[in-house]
DNA sequence: ACCTGAACACCGTTCAAGT
DNA sequence: ACCTGAACACCGTTCAAGT
């Protein structure tokens, strides 16, 4: 039994843990900070000792993505009507993007894998669509368009160490625009922007307006 | 006068034939292949010239937002009612972006400069709001919500290289999902779905719906 | 004054070598 | 079988040197 302090027990490198830590590694410091060095010696191994677990930097980029999505609630809602329905599911994966900020812009590419990862919640809320009169292209058009709201929502929101001060808009000649600027400013109005967007689109949803398919 | 050939007149380095030189360059090859050696050799130069006329590579990305958003087409509308307005300042904003879809990116952490390059469009728009009964707060909601909503779509747009097969769902027990990722996977119902979550979100805005302030 | 060459500190990734 | 060290081809950027 040797005497000598060595690394505990050594925990083997695996594709979970690799992918475990590059999460909380963009959480807590940004996706660029996201480094293959980084990441091995957050882990306590060299770089290169990663590649054998993963394909390569995209490779943990996706399973980083799949990750996300397995924390999106898709507990089955009471609700029977279809804008409660359809709010409720575009409210979850808000919090999924409030949740992880730093990490959520990888869907931008992925929003595939956000369908699939939350097929159970999509599927019932169009079905409840159609009960409520919707063609089933209708109700495409309607889920889609409210995931892309979502999506769109997180992915433009201001930076999270972005300048904090509004700019001045020459001469005030723009009243209007100068104090919507100082509204951009404050963070604190995210929320209440969210769900003012939310309603308005909902609200505006209803059966027979289907988009024109392609010539 | 010297007889050998020579670079045809010299044209001389300035900030303005950079960033044009930039946004050509991210516009045919995409944002990725924008690199300081590349646009020297796209500018005949060597890329550490180009340090002289401009701060840096991020001073490059913030010329190249200008640029992009001097396109913005401004005129005036004649549009008296407001939802036509708010409107039409949306497909301007969505018209660029489809325009110059691999820098249009690059407005995702700079949204403010792009209220301050619509500005007259925006305070026009908010104007005919506040005669049609909106609060000025009001106004500004739904104003912020709709360009939230043109940046949103077209940052959350599925890649131009992107994969098109749209994956298979398992076992189909997920119609309606199944028939969603098959238009996910075709481009051609962009536009459409954007002219279909526009009318709706206009639709839905209407006066007396301020979002509540924080707490 | 404007441009260049060589260099620095970083990337992702490969590969032969260690244990 | 799993990890490492040295190396390669790239980044953005600095700085002394050329013209």
């Amino acid at each position: 039994m040797p005497t000598h302090v060595r690394a505990p027990a050594r925990v083997p490198l695996t594709r979970e843990r690799i992918l475990t830590c590059a999460l909380g590694l963009i959480d807590e410091r940004g996706l660029d900070e996201l480094t293959m060095r980084a990441l091995g010696s957050e882990l306590g191994v060299e770089a290169m000792s990663i590649y054998k677990h993963v394909p390569g930097k995209d490779g943990i980029l996706d399973g980083v993505v799949e990750l996300l999505l397995e924390e999106l609630e898709t507990t089955r809602s009471t609700a029977t009507e279809w804008r409660a329905h359809l709010a409720e599911a575009a409210r979850r994966l808000h919090a999924l993007s409030q949740a992880h900020p730093n990490a959520f812009p990888l869907l931008r590419r992925r929003s595939v894998s956000a369908y699939v990862a939350g097929r159970s919640m999509a599927e019932q809320a169009m079905g409840r669509m159609v009960a409520g009169g919707f063609a089933r292209g209708d109700a495409i058009c309607a889920m889609r368009t409210v995931v892309r709201f979502v999506l769109g929502f997180a992915l433009s929101a201001p930076a999270p160490g972005a300048p904090a001060g509004a700019p001045e808009v020459a001469g005030s000649d723009y009243p209007l625009v100068e104090a919507l600027l100082e509204t951009v400013a404050d963070p604190a109005c995210e929320d209440g922007l969210f769900e003012y967007g939310l309603d308005a689109l909902i609200r505006g949803l209803r059966p027979g307006n289907t988009a024109a398919p392609p010539p």
